[in-house]
DNA sequence: ACTTTGAATTGAATTCAATTCAATTTTCTG
DNA sequence: CAGAAAATTGAATTGAATTCAATTCAAAGT
């Protein structure tokens, strides 16, 4: 039985990402509100009660559809700790956009979700932030883990998401331009923060 | 009757603004979802049904509330044209926080599009989003109108708006600074957008 | 003052979609 | 194979949004 358990619930676990996977989809085309949970299940080629088994509610579905997304955009941003603290920055940089790219319609759920919205979807995404941010001031040992700094990183993150999701829609700028601008956003908000002359060497440094 | 129905439409126009009011109140406390029309027509002591009356549905109200925060958001920054370029920048984002700061409650509904955002409402704060980017187009001399300095503004929008709400709850920084910060991730990014030079002399001649 | 007109207002009736649940089938294990 | 646990179904329930026919109200013209 407890291989039973185990097997029955490896299948279970399948069929769950594969339903979060249709939810990503069928969310980043139409709206929550635009889609039913006959739709879901006709979709799926389920029954609408077996959907409640896997979830507890249509908003519960959705929720963790988001979940999903984030765990995967937080995984797929992680970088190796033999780059140098900059390298290391672009590289996480150039995977979260690799992300952006191919996982569009994910990435675009995920920041629809908007800044707020409900209070749990919030949270995951202040979740995912605050992984990255952590990060962040991790590796990058010149910046200190004060509050001023944190808000800024917060700050930056906001500027990222906006700019990226702006980039797959319109792709005003090129790759590498983004990144730039990315990485001199980061460091003269940074500095900003602290006040005036506070990161000012390891600012230039980097030059 | 061209002065009964002018009268009569003048009425109703503040009653519908009322409304509006009482909606931006109640939709920034608890979510959309979270707020049946009873509750609505309750809080303002009418009835369901009058409610129909002057929107269009629950969905409707909703959007027309976001929509009347963001007019009186991009109204309220706007800056007299007296003030030279810098100062009116800060002039703008001065106002902008003191926005953020009265009607907190109004601010965060707006930035919150509501579960899986539909369409219109990210119309809203697209339209609002694009006025302001518009308005520090046509006030900075220094830069040029083209797609990536749009670029660049539209995620430096991000960028405050983001801070802004942080700002509100945790207020990690000090009002001036959070002006300071925006500043000189307004000149970086567009900077770093344009490629290395193209601003050097208007970036460094503002210090 | 009186009637007409259209807007404001109501609440009962309808509709539509989410959720629950008891029953059935499938899948695994001993 | 027996029998338990999990997967799966769809009919029944529920609750909330929306519609609508009826009523009140306020102003305008006569």
């Amino acid at each position: 039985m407890a291989r039973a358990r185990k097997n029955a619930s490896k299948a279970g676990d399948r069929r769950r990402e594969q339903l979060l996977e249709l939810g990503l989809r069928l969310f980043s085309d139409r709206s929550f509100a635009d889609i039913s949970i006959d739709d879901i299940a006709a979709a799926a080629g389920i029954s609408r009660g077996l959907l409640y088994h896997y979830f507890r509610s249509k908003r519960g579905f959705y929720t963790e559809s988001v979940r999903y997304a984030a765990d995967q955009l937080v995984a797929s941003t992680d970088t190796p700790a033999t780059l140098e603290p900059e390298a290391r920055m672009r590289a996480g940089l150039a995977a979260y956009l690799d992300y952006v790219e191919r996982y569009a319609a994910a990435y675009a759920l995920l920041l629809r979700g908007g800044l707020g919205v409900d209070p749990e979807v919030a949270a995951i995404l202040e979740g995912a932030r605050e992984a990255i941010v952590a990060r962040i001031v991790r590796e990058a040992p010149e910046l200190e883990a004060s509050p001023p700094v944190h808000a800024a990183l917060r700050g930056w993150i906001h500027l990222v998401e906006g700019m990226s999701l702006d980039w797959i829609e319109r792709r005003e700028l090129p790759r590498e331009r983004l990144i730039e601008v990315f990485m001199a956003a980061l460091w003269s908000i940074a500095e900003a923060a602290l006040g005036d002359l506070a990161l000012a060497g390891a600012a230039s440094a980097r030059t």
